[in-house]
DNA sequence: CAGTGGTCTAGACCACTTC
DNA sequence: AAGTGGTCTAGACCACTGC
């Protein structure tokens, strides 16, 4: 069969074949936005290989955002939708440690008390119980990074009420010791304040981006953290981007 | 069998609750990062399914980075990594249109040149060749949104020699034209500028973001742009978070 | 109604890697 | 050497939906 001399050949897998010569022929504009493409059973009879091997390659290139799969409609290449993009958000830490310097966290309050109103707001928890309130500085190379305000729940985490975080950098603890699958990131620029310029020795006009992240898991909300990040060299990078249709 | 029983009663695919169970155990600590999940042998006896049902839902939690797969090895949990963050980035048209404000797109200059070093290194673009350099603004409402220089490179993209952008906002023009399946983002902070800081009647010291956008084709560098958004309450979101080993 | 994709089976061979 | 995942087959039944 011609489909084992290929394989021999590139020893490539098929699906993997398939979803590449798709994907060529889209990006090529060969296969526009808004076309029909082939059928499983017709791309199955192409290629020589069974149906759920083309359903391998169709799955993955629709979860990538290049095709619309639907019954009885067809499979259809998608118009491109740039209005997105995938960006990857260091913390802190890997961030200053990427950028090859020595990293520090000081911790400068820790505070446990019942959730106020605000902290109900911040960490979307809506139920009575305790929180953990930290403020400390990350530092790169001695030189100040971001200025970070955190209050984790003790009601997802009781553990953290016992935690010194002037040992541990509370991104770090969380990070080995509570999973969690979702998050809101936003992101803003703001000036510098005026107790983190005094800190910093910076002007009172200098731009920061502020990283304000929640995190929650199946179980209910975990952390809310605020960043400002002081280096007007800091950036944030995307490295790839994908097509992506929700 | 338990299974179509199961199967009955939830009317869920087997491979999407295996998933959705896996995914439980690790959120839930019951199966910690490092643990060493059962064979896809034994979980098909498990759940009384075939094989390939099994391997369907590992595969999927593979690439949403919950477990690492190794021949011989087994399937192991893997350390949370929380470091990178998946962030939509909508274009200033959709921002704009978001938030329930007429947009408006205003072309300043269009220029067409030979590539300079510049142009070079903006479009990652070493060969000679010509580019479009256009410079705009974004309104929102009659109130400045953000300021936009953008190259595009007419060996990619030829066509853009003749469009006429004050008529189409280019990005717009070049979603709709040109198909691409690469990207870099970078987020900075900087201060306005004197020139956009008169136009949007802005004191000088105005926080505002900057995203430079490049975008790839396997073709080729096709286009790169730099938004100056002015706009402080202006926020980037992410709406959704997955681990990401990459 | 008929074509399409969604899902699933019960096998199989192979590649890799640890034991 | 043996266990594991990677891939593939040649069928099958079903749900949805555009015609």
């Amino acid at each position: 069969m011609d489909r084992d001399k290929a394989r021999k050949v590139d020893s490539l897998p098929v699906h993997k074949v398939i979803r590449s010569d798709i994907e060529r022929k889209i990006l090529s504009n060969e296969w526009p936005p808004g076309f029909k493409i082939p059928s499983e059973h017709q791309l199955m009879e192409q290629y020589g290989c069974a149906r759920m091997t083309v359903n391998k390659a169709l799955t993955s290139l629709a979860q990538a955002g290049f095709l619309s799969r639907n019954r009885r409609g067809g499979t259809v290449v998608t118009y491109p939708d740039g209005h997105t993009a995938i960006l990857r958000i260091p913390d802190p830490r890997k961030a200053v440690l990427n950028a090859g310097h020595p990293y520090r966290y000081q911790l400068l309050a820790q505070e446990q008390r019942d959730i106020t109103a605000k902290d109900a707001e911040f960490l979307r928890e809506h139920r009575p119980g305790k929180v953990v309130d930290l403020t400390g500085v990350h530092y790169a190379d001695e030189a100040v990074f971001a200025w970070e305000t955190r209050q984790i729940s003790l009601t997802a985490v009781p553990e953290a009420g016992e935690v010194d975080f002037a040992r541990v950098p509370p991104s770090v603890w969380l990070l080995t010791h509570v999973p969690w699958n979702n998050a809101t990131h936003t992101i803003r620029a703001k000036r510098i304040t005026p107790e983190l310029a005094k800190l910093a020795a910076l002007p009172l006009d200098t731009p920061c981006l502020e990283l304000e992240r929640q995190t929650w898991n199946n179980l209910g909300p975990i952390s809310h953290s605020i960043q400002l990040i002081v280096s007007d060299s800091f950036e944030l990078q995307a490295q790839f981007l994908v097509n992506s249709k929700t």
